[in-house]
DNA sequence: AATACATTATGTATAGTTTACGCGATAAAG
DNA sequence: CTTTATCGCGTAAACTATACATAATGTATT
């Protein structure tokens, strides 16, 4: 990897000319923000934590950190979600930039939401400082900085991208029952669906492996249990044409 | 609005606070680089400067510029578009961050990429300085930094974007016939479309208006002339619930 | 053990959409 | 007056989506 640290005194002039005309630049903090969307009780949830900052005292935020010097973007997305939840390897997208000038109390800072999703049940939460938890989507009305606006273009953001990729098995356990599937899908995108049609739907795409196993205790007939397809997921992604507005 | 100086002494200290941290943080540059397409002779084509970056010489580059203290993203991004093609009240979105931290010679550099959309004929390009033209998205091999990406990244995004929404349009002359649409459609997609097929999917969205003019100085038999219904498709957009993977 | 109840699992009929392609009409060019 | 290219309309078949029906299977209750 190349190194362009501007303190080089050996470097060609024209890299030189480049270093101070970037330093003439205005500059500004980066920061990421995640927005990590998880799935229990029948409802789409949001892992926040209570801002650290005075301003915004009792309020809740995403969790984020600065973009260190010479970190690149995404790696400092994943770093923070493995800070904080002790996950990597999981579904992480850039969504969009937050950048209006007065967004931060604290002078200007633009930050990159990402999106992430994961199972709640895959790993707990050991520590709860400033109220780290997951909250239902649809219970928050108040954030600190620009927060809710962030979390709505990502719900959003979230809805579109499940209808066009299987998404959702991040959010589910290994093995979940079509009902549990229906369920998220509900959740997500605020609507309800045919059973029967939905069924069908996941079946006709055959992207679940039908494991052989029945859910166990829950108080009426069992459902049987599937496994998400990722491999023949991976192969056949869609190829897609077709005007539709 | 309101005023985050960080040089008013009468802040509340929570401020104070808050305006300390952020200038302990690590900073960059801000960037916005549109990349702005166009339609002619059937092919896409796209804005583009030569660099004047003496490590790129030779080498083309996005229309860009450095976001200024206290200036919104977006409108950062059409500034650069009114200030270099004359144009404002387009079509403009965002697309991408990209904060490599090499992919500047200079140092730190995080830019965020603009999509736009515009009819080349609309507009002259009054100077040529550094050889400012369109370009055919097709022929361009190599760009100067990272814009390569920038290019192919948006390239893919409105292939995706044309399909939901009728953006097209943009590109087009006010009054067109459905060849040069469909023309437009195969340029971006790189497909060939069934001639009678798209014909009918745009006559039953019901979004053209016939108004009954023919094409003139055509080499063969002149098409019936349309405009956009752009009322119409901004009362039903389209609602939209299918999975679809 | 019989019954009520909730939920799973599968099916079917119908309407709507997409796709592939046929064909006559019309203008331009030789 | 024929050839050629494109326009504009049309249709049949394949596929997809939607709405609704009903049997099977488990739990809970009497």
């Amino acid at each position: 990897m190349k190194k362009h640290s501007g303190k080089n005194a050996h470097e060609p002039h024209e890299v030189k000319d480049a270093v101070k005309l970037v330093q003439s630049y205005p500059s500004a903090a980066i920061t990421v923000d995640c927005v990590i969307f998880g799935f229990e009780e029948n409802k789409l949830k949001v892992l926040l934590i209570k801002s650290d900052l005075e301003v915004y005292k009792g309020q809740y935020s995403l969790l984020g950190d600065i973009v260190q010097e010479n970190e690149d973007l995404d790696a400092a997305a994943y770093r923070v979600l493995k800070q904080r939840t002790g996950m990597n390897d999981v579904f992480l997208e850039q969504v969009k930039v937050f950048g209006n000038p007065d967004r931060h109390p604290g002078g200007r800072v633009i930050t990159i939401a990402y999106c992430s999703l994961l199972n709640i049940n895959h790993h707990e939460l050991k520590i709860h400082d400033n109220d780290l938890d997951w909250y239902s989507v649809n219970g928050i009305k108040t954030m600190a900085f620009d927060h809710m606006d962030i979390v709505d273009v990502c719900h959003k953001w979230l809805q579109k991208r499940i209808q066009e990729h299987p998404l959702g098995f991040n959010l589910l356990p290994e093995k979940f029952s079509l009902r549990e599937l229906q369920n998220l899908y509900e959740a997500i995108l605020g609507v309800s669906l045919d059973r029967r049609n939905f069924r069908k739907k996941f079946a006709s795409m055959d992207l679940l492996i039908d494991i052989n196993e029945m859910e166990q205790d829950v108080p009426h007939r069992p459902g049987k249990l599937y496994k998400f397809n990722f491999e023949k997921y991976a192969k056949n992604k869609r190829k897609w044409v077709g005007i539709d507005f």
